[in-house]
RNA sequence: GGCCCCAUCGUCUAGAGGCCUAGGACGCCGGCCUCUCACGCCGGUAACACGGGUUCGAAUCCCGUUGGGGCUACCA
């Protein structure tokens, strides 16, 4: 029989790391293993279900680079994808339940049930349904119903022990004891998750249902119901809880866990896939760890999947994403880039193929600055933010400017430059334009270069001199939305502001 | 309260009774490179939660304690 397996989220929030991952792990286990991938919503809870929430689900989802065989969007032999559209098959079900008296009509009202919770709590026993209506005879049940009064539809529990091999878990063992009979109907008929999940799982011909722990303490319920129903137990696979560095579960107090949040830093959709992936699981025999997603999708395996739970690191995420970037072939990362440049205000929306190449020389020699995407404001702040008043009064700068020499080294960096002519500054003037000012001031190595580098860039910080100027000179010359000045340019700007003080 | 699950460096993890003097990665610290901040390279720091067993031998098996998490809902 082919793997089939489920992604089931809730449409009630953005894509979350959890549920990222336990999207990925779906993912990797059927393109591993071969089989079909069901993207299932799982909207019963119409109060929060939002029909926005499932169309930003399915964008990221796309984005990471998910694919999914069956669902909501493209369809299937096995639908309807979503819940709300399978109401009247859930309570199908449900009415073979009744007949074959594993389920029961209940009648108490929320407030017995709540005061019976309370007296259990009080002798310190289990809380779980009393059973009241239990014993109800169809008569009895029926003459209720005529009357008009609420009703839910409980599992008749059987006794003794439910048991199930985790495939990262193990062996897990529940006394039904400590289960009662829950609710598979509610009173306004419609499906409880457990019956829901279950209906489902075992209609799509879901044969590995993998899920977030949470799930552990359902799993005997719906058990139960595969059982009452007559129907095949799928294999379930649990997967630890992700935590935030304060060790409680991760949520948006931790800052950017939402797909959408992480997407707008920059980080690149195979980053994602690889950090999260070291989330529980560790590739075999101590190898690399930054690897694409077919990589870890051709060694995937839940053998090498860690009960423990994990806590989401922002300093390894980002070194997994700048091991990416690195990576990331030069026309794509101007695409990828093009969003973060543009709120810089150096670039507009769109870029000639001038543009588009000098942007990608760009790029080669910053990106290994890069932390993620979010970072090119300040690695190319040398290009759209000069601005010599406020750039000479940062305290580095100043420092800088302390040197009794700093400022005959920009002044004599600038004579040189002017006497080839005032032309654009090459790689080549450049070099003989510092060999010119180390013979007339005697300066060199810091004494040389700090100067030069502010005056050039107005910054203390920076990519090698050598690299950055051709760009700066070529930048100078395209018409840019915001324009940058050549080196020649800035050299006298700051000159200029240094003489004013 | 009851039930279930979990427990190795700060973090992610390797580890299935002797290969463990506990390995790798991120971080951190130090060095090298260097005009700077970074990158890169090299080196270092750092852990079996605790207490009992079992065994010739335990990070590994068992029990308990402690600490986390989950379920116990007419949420999913």
């Amino acid at each position: 029989m082919s793997v089939r397996v489920r992604f089931a989220p809730s449409p009630t929030g953005y894509l979350h790391v959890g549920n990222v991952r336990t999207a990925l792990f779906n993912w990797f286990f059927v393109r591993r293993n071969g089989g079909s991938l069901v993207l299932r919503i799982e909207d019963t809870d119409v109060e929060r279900s939002e029909r926005h929430y499932e169309d930003q689900l399915l964008e990221d989802l796309r984005w990471l680079g998910i694919n999914w065989d069956e669902g909501v969007d493209v369809g299937g032999y096995v639908g309807p994808y979503r819940q709300t559209d399978r109401f009247p098959l859930y309570r199908e079900k449900v009415q073979q339940l009744l007949s074959n008296g594993r389920a029961y009509h209940c009648f108490c009202s929320r407030e017995q049930l709540e005061e019976d919770r309370k007296k259990q709590l009080a002798e310190g026993r289990s809380i779980r349904y009393v059973g009241r209506c239990r014993g109800l005879d169809a008569k009895e049940s029926e003459e209720c119903l005529k009357q008009g009064r609420q009703a839910t539809i409980r599992l008749r529990v059987r006794p003794g022990t439910v048991a199930f091999e985790d495939l990262v878990f193990g062996l897990i063992e529940v006394d039904t004891d400590n289960v009662g009979d829950f609710i598979l109907l509610r009173s306004d008929g419609s499906a409880q998750y457990n019956l829901a999940c279950v209906v489902d799982d075992s209609m799509m011909g879901i044969t590995h249902v993998i899920r977030g722990e949470g799930h552990i303490s359902n799993t005997p319920r719906q058990i139960l119901v595969y059982e009452a129903l007559g129907l095949p137990v799928p294999k379930f696979a649990h997967l630890s809880t992700i935590l935030g560095p304060d060790g409680a579960k991760l949520s948006k107090r931790h800052g950017a866990t939402s797909l959408a949040e992480i997407r707008q830093l920059g980080y690149l959709p195979e980053a994602v896939v690889n950090y999260l992936a070291l989330l529980g699981w560790a590739p075999p025999e101590d190898g690399a760890e930054i690897l694409s997603p077919e990589e870890i999708t051709s060694v995937f395996d839940f053998k090498s999947v860690n009960v423990n739970p994990a806590t989401f690191d922002l300093k390894k995420f980002n070194w997994v994403n700048r091991s990416h970037l690195k990576e990331c072939p030069l026309p794509r990362l101007f695409n990828l880039a093009a969003p973060f440049l543009e709120r810089t205000g150096l670039v507009g929306t769109s870029s000639s193929p001038e543009i588009q190449s000098w942007i990608e020389e760009l790029l080669s020699v910053i990106v290994s600055y890069l932390d993620r995407l979010e970072d090119l404001g300040k690695e190319t702040e040398f290009l759209w933010n000069f601005d010599p008043e406020s750039d000479l009064s940062d305290s580095k700068a100043l420092e800088i400017l302390g040197d009794s020499a700093a400022i005959g080294v920009i002044r004599s960096f600038c004579q040189e430059l002017e006497k080839t002519g005032a032309g654009a500054v090459s790689y080549q003037i450049y070099k003989e334009a510092v060999l010119g000012v180390m013979k007339s001031t005697g300066t060199k190595g810091k004494g040389l270069f700090r100067p030069i580098r502010l005056a050039i860039t107005g910054k203390t910080f920076g990519p090698e001199l050598d690299k950055i100027i051709p760009i700066i000179e070529k930048g100078s010359q395209l018409t840019l939305q915001t324009e940058i000045p050549g080196v020649l340019d800035r050299v006298r700007s700051i000159l200029g502001e240094l003489d004013l003080r």
